[in-house]
RNA sequence: GCCCCCGUAGCCCAAUGGCAGAGGCAGGCCCCUUAAAAGGGCUCCAGUGUCGGUUCGAGUCCGACCGGGGGUACCA
């Protein structure tokens, strides 16, 4: 900055001052523990009597990751917009929880460390540090004792015993929840339970099993459990993934490579169960319409029937069918190359006449088959989707029966069917299914149409209502029925006849938990000589991540690589001699890391409690700031008010809930969700400039000339978009910071439109936030002396009306997050009290009234102005004005008189007049008279306080 | 392809179904100034993406379409 010149009046609020009274105000908050949030208990309960009487108020941030290139000015719109909430709610009586902590575990610290060559939790370390000093200088008003970071011990620590709350917990179908594995195990033990359907792949009475048997059934059961099944494998992150992490074009959201489907041993969480309450709560909560149907969508509930059909080899294939009403036109079956039953079912010889196109070519159905099933296995997801026009497949040989017609219908081998989802087999309907269509056409399956599609119908499968066709045998008839009461008819048939029953299935799958990366939590979990995982008790944890040289993550890009944990390599660490309670044993540890995710789905809990070394939370804590409110009919309880980006929608917020629910029902928190009510803010957008080789250029140098851009002289390209170092296109806060100050960047920021959308960023623009606080601060402050121009005069009646309108509408603005408008009203106001009082002092009444208004916005200089104005208490608890309805009404108002809808003049009534006070006033009125000369009004509308409308 | 959100002055945005403008940026003019702007004052600027409907009255509600953004996609 340079200095100011001479004539700069001395006492005007400059960026200079800003800085001078920023940081002394963010010395003074911290000194003071302004910001301080007294627990009702534990640790951080003093001082909780002199707030016990207010409402509590839990407002939190989706927390960063600290990444190298630190923040820049989009990153902490959210943060704003909850600190300028939790201050006004603070001044408006509440006892306001907010905090800030950092997701410092995960992929995007661990490949910046990666990239450099310096251990994540070297650079972990000071991004955080480097973190924590911008937000600093943001002024935000957290409670600092209470930031955590996901990679310190004493958090995850608490992660690993939630980890084996998860481990040690089954979910009861019957009972709708989770409960503790133990309980399982005594009612197995105790006969009043059957192992669950699939858990018992023995099949032999639970009585009958071994020792050793039995613990695979229970861990068969368990919420966290090892299975050995497709799962996404990404070489070149050196890690499997989950599904929420693959994008639809089949690549890493992080990094954007390439992602391969194949069988591996992995920890995944049975997040399925719990699938029906994840959906159902979803209309309890306070969310927004669109991430609650991204969630929706990301459940993918969907109902119908699953269907047994006969084979003539003998098994039984198991179909998941939306349309159970069109089993009469089910011709053929599929099966996905990878289902288990393919081996069974591929025939030794095709049958006479097998025509050519069935048998891709193959001598025999095994040789088609398998030739097939290695071609499937080689595509990566992007080839098969590329090609997913041309539908390909071959005959096993095969035939099954339709239970609805007694027919016999070939089975194939088709990738159009995925192992993972339904049961990874089909009962193929061309004449409703536009793809079993396609598939028909290319290999000439018969099409019967089950659904009579409308006459002006052209084209091929119909997948609409309309009657039932050609679906009738001796023991039912759908014929004519429409498409839901077929399915009806139909799904009562299939359970009389034992062919199916009603079924339900989710695209949700089953949440794929372990990494093969060193920067994330170690599992609490080792294998004993029997290879079956074994949980650590709770007084073995934590289980510390080992300090290790070679952290890099074995990759490449090659698909057929095996993972290979970094954890692996630490030879001395992977092996342990415990006393489990069978002696003294060696145990192999678990390698694998937990992914980033698991450190986010339950810091909100940690905030409240987070030096208790006992519980990752107090009871009476948690039922304090989260418990549900009585209050609220059928409410969940959850933080207050969680705001964050929309990315979040299906990953970290479907997992934070899945945990909170077990958690619940484990009875370790009473809320049953853990954000009662989200928002998602838009983002700080960007123009980005290219040259003419396709690379970034500096978008602060780029200048702009009759609608063209130029950078050094050549024109460069503008895209629009989000901002970021890699666009080159980043502003950071500390250039903002010594430009303008915090206060004028946080007013900026929350003045350029309603929280929760997305807005251009414009540096140029920011000076009309800096100029606001310069006429405040004149407004209270004679710039040349830096003394109050402000007076004990009484405030005129029209300016009480004026700051009583603006206090409302502050007020509003502030309560729906609409900060834009509560500063277009403070800005109205002050620019009211500029000509008002330009020749006189303002009363001190109202100028009080307006720093305590500016104080969420623009806390720093609100503070310094307060303090001139005699206070010597920080207003952070000082009342906000409230405003008195008797100033918010005019004595008179003027009426807009509408002939035919079309405004033809205003008349000025009181403000408390009747309907026929107003319309003698209007026809009184000379213009109004004219139009209604000679007609005869129709109709006339007369909202009182609102408008006059004659129609002729 | 399907689903969701958004289209108001050059730009960002306001407007319980009731006079389209609260506020800001940019532009123009003037004042202050040796000069400048991060100073002061004044001022210009749209009929609300398009078409249709409901209504006494539509930016607002409904329908179709266009444009932008996002989600999802052989999901049986």
């Amino acid at each position: 900055m340079t200095e100011h010149p001479a004539d700069i009046p001395p006492y005007r609020y400059t960026a200079a001052m800003a800085e001078r009274i920023e940081l002394s105000w963010q010395d003074r908050w911290e000194a003071e523990g302004t910001f301080h949030a007294p627990n009702p208990t534990g640790q951080l309960s003093d001082g909780f009597e002199r707030v016990s009487g207010r409402p509590k108020l839990y407002v939190n941030d989706m927390f960063p990751y600290p990444s190298a290139a630190g923040l820049h000015v989009g990153h902490p719109l959210g943060f704003i917009g909850t600190d300028v909430f939790a201050r006004y709610q603070r001044m408006n009586g509440h006892h306001v929880l907010h905090a800030m902590g950092f997701d410092a575990f995960g992929l995007p610290a661990e490949q910046y460390a990666v990239e450099t060559g310096k251990h994540p939790r070297v650079t972990t370390e000071a991004n955080i540090v480097n973190y924590r000093r911008q937000l600093r200088r943001l002024g935000l008003g957290h409670d600092p004792r209470r930031s955590v970071a996901t990679a310190d011990v004493s958090y995850y620590r608490w992660t690993q015993w939630i980890f084996l709350q998860i481990f040690n917990s089954w979910f009861d179908v019957g009972a709708r929840r989770g409960r503790p594995i133990g309980e399982l195990i005594a009612e197995l033990d105790a006969g009043f339970r059957q192992p669950g359907e699939g858990t018992n792949p023995l099949g032999r009475q639970w009585t009958d099993l071994s020792t050793v048997e039995r613990r695979e059934v229970v861990n068969n059961h368990r919420l966290a459990y090892v299975s050995e099944a497709p799962v996404n494998w990404c070489p070149g992150l050196g890690t499997v993934l989950a599904n929420e992490e693959v994008t639809a074009d089949g690549r890493s959201d992080r990094g954007n490579f390439p992602v391969y489907r194949r069988p591996l041993k992995q920890w995944k969480m049975r997040i399925t169960a719990y699938a029906d309450r994840l959906l159902a709560d979803l209309d309890r909560l306070d969310w927004s319409e669109s991430i609650k149907l991204m969630q929706r969508n990301w459940i993918g509930r969907s109902t119908g029937a699953s269907i047994v059909f006969p084979t003539e080899p003998g098994p039984r294939i198991g179909v998941f069918t939306t349309r159970p009403d069109t089993l009469f036109g089910a011709t053929y079956m599929v099966l996905a190359p990878e289902h288990p039953l393919v081996g069974e079912l591929t025939a030794a010889d095709w049958p006479d006449d097998v025509p050519a196109a069935w048998a891709g070519g193959g001598a025999s159905p095994i040789e088609a088959v398998a030739a097939y099933q290695k071609q499937a296995a080689q595509r990566s997801e992007m080839d098969r989707q590329a090609e997913a026009k041309t539908k390909t497949g071959v005959f096993t040989g095969s035939f099954a029966v339709n239970p609805a017609t007694g027919g016999r219908i070939p089975v194939f081998i088709a990738d159009y069917v995925l192992m993972g989802y339904g049961t990874g087999a089909i009962m193929a309907v061309p004449g409703q299914d536009q793809r079993d269509w396609d598939f028909a056409e290319a290999f000439g399956l018969p099409i019967v149409r089950t659904v009579q599609p409308p006459g002006d119908f052209a084209g091929k499968a119909f997948v609409g209502d309309g009657p039932a066709v050609n679906s009738a045998r001796d023991t039912l008839t759908l014929d004519g029925m429409g498409v839901d009461g077929a399915k009806a008819a139909m799904i009562g048939w299939l359970e009389e006849y034992g062919y199916g029953q009603g079924a339900v299935t989710y695209k949700l799958r089953d949440w794929l938990f372990s990494r093969q990366r060193y920067w994330g939590e170690p599992f609490p979990i080792v294998y004993g000589a029997d290879g079956l995982p074994q949980a650590l008790p709770e007084e073995m944890l934590p289980v510390a991540l080992p300090d290790i040289e070679d952290f890099t993550p074995k990759t490449s890009d090659d698909a057929d690589s095996d993972p290979e944990p970094p954890l692996g390599r630490v030879a001395d660490w992977a092996t342990v001699r415990l006393d489990l309670g069978e002696g003294e044993q060696q145990y192999r540890r678990e390698l694998n890391t937990m992914p980033q995710w698991a450190g986010s789905c339950w810091y909100e809990l940690r905030y409240l409690d987070p030096t208790n070394d006992q519980s990752f939370v107090d009871k009476e804590v948690e039922r304090y700031w989260m418990g549900p409110d009585p209050d609220r009919p059928d409410d969940t309880g959850g933080v207050d008010l969680y705001v964050g980006g929309v990315e979040h929608a299906v990953l970290h917020l479907l997992y934070a809930r899945f945990w909170h629910k077990v958690l619940f029902d484990l009875g370790h928190v009473s809320s049953e969700e853990p954000f009662r009510r989200l928002f998602n803010q838009g983002y700080v957008l960007a123009d980005s400039y290219v040259d003419s080789r396709g690379f970034y250029v500096e978008a602060a140098e780029v200048e702009h000339r009759d609608g063209r851009f130029f950078f050094n002289g050549d024109e460069v390209r503008r895209e629009h978009g989000k901002m970021g170092k890699s666009l080159k296109n980043s502003v950071t806060p500390d250039e903002m910071y010594d430009r303008y100050g915090a206060d004028t960047l946080r007013l900026y920021e929350m003045f350029t439109g309603p929280m929760d959308q997305s807005r251009p960023w414009e540096t140029k623009a920011v000076v009309g936030s800096m100029r606001l606080l310069q006429r405040i601060w004149r407004v209270v402050v004679d710039e040349h002396t830096g003394q109050l121009r402000t007076s004990d005069s009484d405030v005129s009646a029209g300016t009480l009306r004026m700051l009583h309108r603006t206090i409302a509408a502050v007020r509003d603005g502030m309560e729906t997050l609409r900060f834009n408008i509560a500063i277009a009203k403070v800005t109205e106001l002050n620019n009211h009290l500029t000509t008002a009082y330009a020749d006189s002092a303002v009363p001190v009444a109202v100028a009080e009234a307006l720093v305590l208004m500016l104080a969420p916005l623009a806390p720093h200089i609100a503070e310094e102005l307060w303090a001139k104005l005699g206070h010597a208490e920080s207003l952070t608890r000082e009342a906000f004005p409230v405003a008195d309805p008797a100033y918010l009404v005019d004595d008179t108002i003027e009426i807009p008189v509408q002939v035919n809808g079309k405004v033809r003049a205003t008349v000025v009534v009181d403000a408390d007049a009747d309907a026929a006070v107003m319309e003698a006033a209007a026809r009184a009125e000379a213009r109004v008279a004219s139009y209604l000369d000679g007609h005869t009004a129709r109709k006339v509308v007369v909202v009182p306080g609102r408008l006059i409308n004659f129609v002729v």
